[in-house]
DNA sequence: ATATAATGCGAGCATTCACTCGCTTTTCCT
DNA sequence: AGGAAAAGCGAGTGAATGCTCGCATTATAT
């Protein structure tokens, strides 16, 4: 991510201006990306509104891709975050309540930003980044399935990376397609009925 | 889609020519899409690989977007066709059988071009032709919606349209993260797998 | 046969855009 | 203070690409 050194630094020499010069370009290149949408999002307006040189651009990434796929890092990590810190919340819990809370956390990170999210996911032609957002799919798959094998004993027989399969499928599209579908109009009463309902199914599921 | 007459065609005219000429054009363009993805994917090289000059291609399409959105009609009309045949199959069928069936159509629907499908779903920007994706979203909600409603006195107390809306974007989650997961390397028996499970959870969620 | 319309052609235009490079300014170290 | 490295600059380059336009070829009608 940061730039190849000609020679080593020989500390740690004036890194607070790099790194607010690398801050601004990944926070313009996400602006862009939200308002105006991906075909705007050329390296000069990045740079233009990053108030940064096309220059310093390159110095810090190496390519268009790497700042998108900068943005999608930041959303990914915000995201992954707040799922692995219900892992562990949920860690104790049987089976419906941990449900629950899983499907809750579901929605409530697609909605971290919803206006970005429906970029990256109808905009961003996935070229590359495909790995990256593979290996977050990942994580999600093992925290859910080392709670599954944890709670054997509360399910039927049933193959643990099957059942995650299926429920991380289903609780995912029914997340992702509320926020994309229902945008931010979007109740109180309307997000626990569905959170009722997704829970009660994958519940059902699994015992 | 056809060009804009300056004056009204005689007869019928050499309709076949032309219409040979489209039909190369979508092909062309779905070859490329799949062989080498949407970046390569340039009018000049449509042109080139159909057989036909840029110029041809203008007449028909007024721009490269108009050319992608036709290969995405296609597939997706093929997909439709599936599914409304299966929804009239399934009229009169008890709510075990109809899920098990429309199930396993989803999946075979996906796995008719799979790799067409990833291309679409994962480098495609939706521009503009997210119109006509969600009005194929919408019609198979429909669909999925009026056959529960027939069968209301098999199922428990609830909405038909919250119910439509979880089962439909579980079902499409699980076929979509099968066809693009497991690719074409899917057995027989891994397939029936799959459908007796998310039979199972969507049968068990809606009585 | 001749006129008219339909279809096809493809060199080239105009534009956009990712990216480079030579240079200046700022910061750090001694 | 002075020198070196880090950070920043932005006009310019080269390549790609969507699309036009004037002309050529083929089909149809009379």
């Amino acid at each position: 991510m940061a730039r190849k050194p000609p020679t080593k630094p020989r500390k740690n020499a004036s890194q607070e201006r790099s790194r607010a010069t690398v801050d601004a370009l990944v926070e313009a290149t996400a602006r862009i990306l939200v308002k105006e949408g991906f075909e705007k999002a050329s390296t000069n307006r990045i740079a233009e509104i990053a108030g940064v040189s096309v220059g310093s651009l390159y110095q810090y990434f190496p390519s268009k891709e790497a700042l998108v796929a900068a943005v999608i890092d930041r959303h990914n990590e915000e995201i992954m975050g707040i799922v692995r810190s219900a892992r562990i919340e949920v860690a104790d819990m049987p089976i419906d309540k941990a449900v629950r809370k899983l499907v809750t956390v579901a929605i409530e990170a697609h909605r971290i930003d919803p206006k970005l999210h429906r970029v990256l996911a109808e905009q961003i032609p996935r070229t590359g980044q495909l790995k990256d957002v593979e290996a977050f799919n990942r994580e999600v798959h093992a925290l859910v399935r080392t709670y599954l094998e944890s709670r054997r004993n509360e399910m039927r027989k049933i193959d643990p990376a099957l059942a995650t399969f299926i429920c991380v499928s289903a609780i995912e599209a029914v997340a992702h397609n509320t926020v994309l579908n229902h945008a931010e109009m979007l109740t109180e009463k309307t997000v626990r009925t569905l959170v009722d309902e997704t829970t009660r199914m994958v519940v059902g599921y699994l015992r």
